[in-house]
DNA sequence: GTACAATCATACAATTAGTACAATGTGAAT
DNA sequence: ATTCACATTGTACTAATTGTATGATTGTAC
């Protein structure tokens, strides 16, 4: 498969330290996030292990743990000597189930964070809104 | 996030070996004395509990125990392989500006991520409200 | 002396880091 | 065009660093 083009993809992907969640599922959750929401596409080719790795400031056995979690589930595939590629989207009877999967992965993410931090589940919803109208004012300029 | 800084934590904790006080407890509460006083903030990494137990001479079980207390307490993070670190304090402890902004910061965090996967704001809208409608569910019983 | 809480010792599990290596690509020398 | 040196890539295995679990030991109160 002929590389489409190097996504960078640190911009994209957010760690949190101190979340208790391992980086390297994070890492791959947030690969797989990108994959289903279309940002990364079939043929484009990742970061490799150490350049992801630098510039999470993690090491790069972290990265490649994350790759290779994500080459066992087909979404990915790693190529020792010639570097990362998006695999084609595997036939998924349900592609909008997955999409509506991911939305619910950082949904719940989100509401927890809000809980812990003390907040009711109406505040956040108006919190939100606000963002929401507040976005759509700047998209308009 | 990346852990914010390493904080010496020894110079500021005093024990009383002979108060009848648990060690656990004296330093649950010192650590979280520093907490409330702003010295150690969210972010901040503890020293291990071995570094900690050695440098205040006790065995680092009775250093688990104390961050255990403080993790169940939720003014502390502890994880198995990484460290242990300072959460984000409630935001009902906060003063409302701080509160308000607090709020919308992991509010506009959220949207960002979503708009980031390619969903619009009425499928976030309902993803949370459905998010909300399941944990209350669950928090029933 | 018994009971109980506090502390300690030991073995364990999870995560990340270090080191060496194998596969592949690149480019110059011939 | 072929070869060869070398850089770049992912892989494998190990070590180090972290917190966890469980039971033994110690000390104190009664």
């Amino acid at each position: 498969m002929k590389p489409n083009k190097l996504t960078p993809l640190v911009s994209r992907i957010r760690l949190d330290f101190r979340s208790g969640v391992p980086i390297y599922t994070q890492v791959m959750e947030q690969i797989e996030q990108l994959v289903i929401g279309g940002v990364l596409q079939a043929g484009d080719q990742l970061p490799t292990v150490r350049a992801l790795a630098q510039e999470l400031r993690v090491n790069f056995n972290t990265i490649a743990r994350a790759y290779r979690l994500l080459d066992e589930a087909g979404i990915i595939s790693t190529q020792q000597g010639r570097g990362t590629f998006i695999l084609e989207a595997k036939a998924s009877e349900k592609p909008d189930a997955e999409r509506e999967q991911a939305l619910e992965s950082i949904s719940l993410r989100y509401l927890q964070d809000a809980l812990r931090l003390g907040y009711q589940p109406e505040a956040m919803l108006k919190a939100l809104e606000k963002q929401i109208t507040d976005w759509r004012q700047s998209e308009e300029n």
